[in-house]
DNA sequence: CGCTCGCACATGG
DNA sequence: CCATGTGCGAGCG
């Protein structure tokens, strides 16, 4: 798959940015940067990164563009896409999510483990239904300060 | 109250 | 096969 991809530094760190064609296919921290790659899903990248910086700017943004969900199971898109819809600033518990898409509550937390956009869907809005932030991947901190960030009372 | 245990589902290593 | 980004109910101090 033909890929392109970009940097941007943010307050949470080095943001890789990643696209093909059909959508973003991943966005994650990254340690060093690279030298960006124009390719076909390059207008993806572009337009993530036009959220990004507003959403760190502090608008209440959220990612509309495509995400290239070839590779997830129906579980998955169904997952993901419901948990885009989650307005910023506002949370919801592993069990609202299942409930809501007739999953249980572990499998959601199975399938937000493999969420490949940071930020594009906002995982880290599901959070405990007693209010504790939960895990985000061995990034608790970054997870907590995007929460703290969008304003959600810290519990 | 607070802590522990067991159970249920889906995914990734 | 096993350990997760959980929730809920039961049992025990």
């Amino acid at each position: 798959m033909n890929l392109a991809w970009a940097f941007l530094e943010t307050p949470i760190g080095l943001l890789r940015v990643e696209a093909s064609a059909a959508g973003l296919t991943r966005v994650h921290l990254a340690g060093a940067p690279q030298n960006e790659a124009e390719g076909p899903g390059w207008a993806h990248v572009t337009r993530f990164l036009d959220f990004a910086e507003r959403y760190f700017a502090g608008e209440p943004v959220g990612y509309a563009g495509a995400l290239d969900l070839s590779g997830a199971t129906p579980q998955q898109a169904a997952l993901w896409r419901y948990v885009q819809s989650i307005p910023y600033g506002r949370t919801q518990s592993y069990a609202q999510v299942g409930r809501a898409l007739g999953l249980h509550p572990r499998a959601v937390g199975a399938g937000m483990r493999a969420v490949p956009w940071l930020l594009a869907v906002p995982a880290h809005r599901v959070i405990h239904a007693d209010g504790r932030v939960g895990g985000f991947a061995g990034m608790e901190g970054v997870k907590a300060w995007l929460l703290a960030f969008e304003g959600v009372n810290p519990a």
